[in-house]
RNA sequence: GGCGCUAUCGUCUAAUGGUUAGGACACUGGGUUUUCAUUCCAGCAAUCGGGGUUCGAUUCCCCGUAGCGCUGCCA
């Protein structure tokens, strides 16, 4: 960890708000967290919009949103805040707000000769690379425009002429040690003239390569962790650093998650966004413990971790080089364990949001809660309840109302759900009188399960002869209308009396 | 096509120059249980292939093979 001491950790996540936080994104933007605030160094969000035409503001919003969701929280960076749009001192954190920066180091470049305009017109570009790969060869640029005269520069673009810059390639071998991988060699002979800069006129932009290679040395970047994709970008920004005489930042190149089909996760595998995973009710911790033990494995047998547990024990040794697949059945065991540890009042919360949009419950405007069929005011202590009772059957926060709906609302079922085994009508009727008759005696206020458990069981092991379920599941068959739910005893004491009668009396109906 | 990267159960992974190659998820069977879920017990299942180095290789080296990534006036 020598390197940790000799110079501060600066490390960044630097999304472009084209899209939504994928959830690879996140994965970078947590590794990155984690060996920041290990190392005690600075973690910085920047954001990466060069790309005028498909940036949009919600994205950005959306990426913000996300990391603050997770709990990755940043030192430096660009903010949500209408006040205040960034923290720290080497701002602005965003790159269309740093374009006078990128233009000093475009006309460096362009004025020592290592990098020159071109006027080729895409089109034609286009039809070369086509002819190229038609012919077996290697899509490469021709270098036309290397030869234009100061001349002909001028006046193209005096005309307008739209253009763009190109990186003056030297022929080279390029190496560098990363840090997950170990010495990863290039030849420079491969790579392109690339772009460094589009524009018209007197307005230049800057393009990927540029705007990443001087952003990471004005922030003092220390460290470039981000995703394996970018291992043969690495070559064309080392070549810009040596250009402009930047000091080269260590590399480490992460595995990519990867689809069930082993190609790189993307839309159409599914859900890649985290705000879909928070929509459909993940747990912020869930995310974390999942996207962290995904291309990294502290060894030994602990897979439960808190994001601060991690920040202990994270290191970038540990980081595999092979890619992970998303396997979303280990997210959800995940997600269902922390569910269970989450403390109640908390869930509670948590599963709020879900009942309102469900129009299960409403809020009144003295923000209370009022079931909305019929009205009646509910506290969150008997909500409290019903979260409690599903607990330990809850996945994912959006399954709540159609596991609870029988609570909020009138129940429908079929008269053959009610049957247990090959129980005859007759025979279900006795055990819905005779859970009645046991329900009848007991005060409305004793309706709890450690009472209900008690005054029912006897009751239930006489009437079945040992097979409680002859009693028990008729039962909670007409409380509930569900094949799957909470036990008896529970429903009944969160039902209450009123309600509990009322539903057997109405099933005695179909059982005559 | 070119360049680069990678390779342990189905999946996430542990470990080691000598182990019955370990754990977790999933799956299967069973116990508890009215149901579902929880929980407990058990089971299934892996070192890509070929050469070396070595007494011994899954581990180190080379070659294949396969997969993935990149090959944009996107990032």
């Amino acid at each position: 960890m020598s390197d940790k001491k000799e110079k501060k950790v600066r490390v960044r996540i630097a999304p472009s708000p084209t899209g939504t936080l994928h959830i690879g994104t996140a994965r970078v933007a947590l590794f990155n967290y984690l060996f920041a605030k290990q190392c005690e160094g600075t973690f910085i969000l920047r954001i990466e919009d060069t790309d005028l035409e498909r940036s949009e503001e919600c994205f950005e919003k959306n990426i913000i949103e996300g990391l603050q969701w997770l709990g990755i929280k940043w030192d430096e960076g660009v903010l949500c805040d209408q006040e205040q749009n960034h923290i720290g001192n080497y701002g602005p954190y965003k790159q269309s707000e740093r374009t006078d920066i990128y233009l000093k180091h475009i006309k460096d470049l362009l004025s020592k000769g290592k990098a020159y305009y071109c006027f080729c017109s895409k089109e034609e570009l286009k039809t070369k690379k086509e002819y190229q790969m038609s012919i077996g060869q290697p899509p490469h640029y021709d270098e036309k425009c290397k030869q234009l005269s100061a001349e002909e520069i001028e006046k193209n673009i005096a005309q307008g002429e739209p253009f763009i810059v190109r990186f003056k390639t030297p022929i080279k071998k390029i190496v560098f040690n990363d840090s997950v991988r170990g010495k990863v060699e290039f030849d420079t002979n491969l790579i392109d003239d690339f772009t460094i800069a589009k524009g018209s006129g007197e307005s230049i932009t800057p393009l990927y390569h540029l705007a990443v290679v001087v952003d990471d040395q004005e922030m003092e970047i220390s460290h470039v962790i981000r995703g394996e994709d970018h291992i043969s970008n690495t070559p064309k920004q080392i070549l810009l650093q040596e250009a402009l005489e930047f000091p080269q930042p260590k590399y480490a190149h992460l595995p990519l998650i990867l689809g069930p089909d082993k190609s790189k996760l993307s839309k159409r595998h599914g859900a890649v966004s985290i705000s879909e995973y928070q929509q459909e009710g993940y747990l912020p911790e869930t995310m974390i413990n999942f996207m962290a033990f995904l291309g990294w494995n502290p060894g030994g047998k602990k897979e439960i971790y808190s994001i601060d547990e991690l920040i202990e024990e994270f290191s970038l040794e540990c980081v595999h080089k092979g890619g992970a697949m998303f396997n979303i059945q280990r997210l959800s065991f995940l997600n269902a364990f922390y569910i269970r540890k989450k403390p109640l009042m908390e869930l509670t919360e948590l599963c709020l949001p879900y009942l309102l949009a469900a129009g299960l419950i409403e809020e009144t405007n003295e923000g209370e809660f009022k079931i909305k069929e019929t009205s009646e005011t509910i506290d969150i202590v008997w909500l409290s309840k019903i979260i409690q009772a599903y607990q330990e059957r809850l996945k994912k926060l959006s399954e709540i109302p159609e596991l609870t709906d029988l609570f909020f609302k009138e129940i429908e079922y079929d008269k053959e759900l009610v049957r247990w085994k090959n129980m005859a009508d007759e025979d279900i009727r006795k055990a819905l009188d005779k859970a009645e008759s046991v329900l009848e005696k007991i005060e409305a206020e004793d309706f709890n399960k450690e009472n209900l458990q008690n005054l029912i069981m006897p009751e239930a092991e006489a009437l079945g002869a040992g097979d409680r379920g002859k009693l028990l599941w008729p039962l909670r068959a007409v409380l509930t209308g569900k094949k799957a739910s909470a036990g008896p005893f529970e429903i009944i004491e969160i039902l209450g009396k009123e309600k509990t009668m009322e539903r057997i009396e109405k099933a005695k109906t179909l059982f005559k």
